[in-house]
DNA sequence: GTGCCTAATATTGTATACAATTGAAAGTCG
DNA sequence: CGACTTTCAATTGTATACAATATTAGGCAC
């Protein structure tokens, strides 16, 4: 059961597939921001009818990775500069926080699953391509979602799950360099204190490493680039 | 514009009502937990088709408010004991961050909402009836609510939002006296602190105010202990 | 050719119809 | 009489049909 359904009481099992089909898509920047979602076209692909695709809509709608315009359709959410700063802040409240209670939690086991995680994040780094790259965007959400988990805390789990996917999004548009690497190391520190039971260091580093997440961010108002893309679909 | 309208991008009009409709029935305590929410029964009520309906369940599902088991139907949610945990001890997460995040872009309007909130509360208070009753916990809500929204964080709002949502719910559940004059003293002083500049002594505040509203709480398993108590008394 | 108005088209919003599953009542057997 | 099986009613899951709205194309006047 992966941490999503953990959460959510699937309404249905149709939409819950198709939710995660478009959900990983866009994560994984296969779906491009902005594109439109046709009720028909998804369910011409999944060999669904219409009422399923909406639900499935509704609920991305409601994590913040679709957007839905009354009588206009569904979009891949476009982040605004301001939700992205938002996205971010929210994380600094949280992640500190979270890193403290799921240190209370903390078995050895854990620590094994983060260490295997980290070796998949440095072997995806090392690898070329544009699908390990994206692979390597997913996985290092993973490393923080993983954390989410230790705590055992459902809902606290549920808004990690959202900011995660809905940061990814963010880095998709205005990221610049990978700085993938970068964000591995720091996950590594970040690791390292946790086992050494030095908490407090642990939330520093990780408030650290949002920060640098963000400043690796090109959040300079895109005027003319905005607009464009947003009135060409 | 709701503070819950604010975040979510409405998917349909219809669905939205009911959604609030249903909602607020439940934060107010109108509706149990454990109510069985038929799609045909609520469509009657609302004059609307099932699938506006399930669009408005399906949304509540997400909130946590509703709990919908497949192809069985949608119940008002009945939080377990882990859950209303979880509940709390996420709010103690996020609340003083929160506050410390208000506090930054406080302005004088703030205080005066703020005041006028807490003055609503306690005429609720002083009422007498079930309606008083009902109006004042979610009186009690909204200060948390108006704190979450001088942040301007719209996706912290949210989370707010549901958190607060489902305290209610439990406190519905669990709850002992009625321990809201006692909160409203709180929410002066915590109000007070923030007046006054000293963020830190709110922060201290509001988590001895989330501690009382939880210790209120029986949080014990509600096997035979609890009929045993009703039938000695 | 430009701007505006009108009509046609396509897409979403909602209602209804049908299929599938569940829960319970009725009937049967031990 | 109790337990099991079977059938039936009711409810949800899904697909389709219809209505409302937005977008686009075409035509007309200027």
């Amino acid at each position: 059961m992966t941490p999503a359904n953990l959460a959510e009481n699937a309404i249905d099992t149709g939409a819950q597939h198709i939710r995660d089909s478009i959900r990983d898509a866009i994560v994984e920047r296969r779906l491009a921001p902005g594109t439109k979602l046709s009720e028909n076209d998804v369910g011409g692909l999944f060999n669904v009818s219409r009422t399923v695709v909406r639900a499935a809509l509704q609920a991305l709608s409601y994590e913040g990775l679709v957007t839905v315009e009354k009588n206009r359709g569904a979009f891949v959410a476009y982040p605004s500069v301001a939700e992205a700063q938002q996205i971010f802040a929210t994380r600094r409240l949280i992640e500190p926080g979270l890193l403290r209670e799921a240190a209370r939690h903390l078995e050895r086991r854990h620590i094994k699953e983060l260490r295997a995680l980290l070796a998949e994040e440095e072997r995806l780094t090392s690898e070329r391509g544009p699908s390990a790259r994206r692979a390597e965007i997913k996985a290092s959400g993973d490393v923080h979602l993983a954390l989410a988990a230790i705590t055992g805390n459902a809902i606290l789990q549920r808004f990690m799950d959202e900011l995660i996917a809905r940061s990814s999004l963010v880095i998709a548009l205005y990221g610049q360099s990978v700085a993938s690497s970068c964000g591995h190391a720091e996950h590594h520190q970040i690791i390292d204190a946790l086992e050494n039971g030095d908490v407090e260091a642990a939330c520093k580093l990780m408030l650290q490493h949002i920060d640098h997440i963000e400043a690796d961010l090109d959040l300079r108002a895109k005027k003319s680039g905005d607009l464009k893309d947003v009135l060409r679909l």
